[in-house]
DNA sequence: ATCCTGCATT
DNA sequence: AATGCCGGAT
């Protein structure tokens, strides 16, 4: 549901879904339709018909569902791309896994590479591997480390409006001289 | 117009 | 590498 959708609209339709579908299981077997119902609203409708392909793929032969922990393995499912994979793995099973979503993008190019334009092929091609590279060492230390990156770039370096002065890595960002150091500097 | 915790298809 | 997909908020 967040793939290119405010987190601030999925709450309410994520609760909403979980009650009426609440394992993967019911996905499976539930007449598209319904799955689709309980989507109206979200957009993006391909997502939802996705979801229960990839239900289906993963709980086929009645067993119980698994879904994969290993990136590789996840971006062969319906619906997952790079980072749907690299935040399953990071956030859910806590491998040492980056992962590059819009917030991410955007806060990596700003602190680590200015010139870099996250929207072109080339630059988002750049900010995994600026992604990687900055991951920390353990898996248990990158959902963290993950999580932090991208509530970093959804409550204080945000596409409209940067905080600098609230924000807790302008003392080692690249753009923060450059940006802010006349309107936002004591 | 632009943006939002993208992905599949071409 | 480019585009379509959905809809609400700024």
């Amino acid at each position: 549901m967040l793939q290119q959708t405010q987190v601030s609209r999925v709450i309410t339709k994520y609760a909403e879904f979980l009650h009426r579908f609440p394992t993967l299981e019911a996905v499976a077997e539930s007449r598209p339709a319904r799955v689709r119902e309980a989507w109206s609203g979200l957009g993006y409708y391909a997502r939802a018909r996705n979801l229960q392909r990839l239900a289906r793929t993963l709980v086929r032969h009645g067993a119980p569902a698994a879904i994969p922990g290993d990136p590789e393995a996840l971006r062969l499912l319906p619906g997952i791309g790079a980072y749907t994979a690299g935040a399953v793995a990071s956030f859910a099973y806590e491998r040492r896994s980056p992962l590059v979503d819009t917030n991410a993008a955007r806060v990596l190019t700003r602190v680590f590479a200015p010139d870099v334009n996250p929207r072109t092929h080339a630059g988002y091609k750049h900010t995994w591997e600026i992604a990687r590279a900055v991951l920390p060492r353990t898996g248990a230390a990158t959902y963290v480390h993950n999580q932090a990156l991208m509530e970093l770039g959804a409550l204080v370096c945000t596409a409209r409006s940067r905080a600098c002065p609230e924000c807790p890595v302008r003392s080692v960002c690249e753009s923060y001289a450059q940006h802010c150091a006349e309107s936002c500097a004591p």
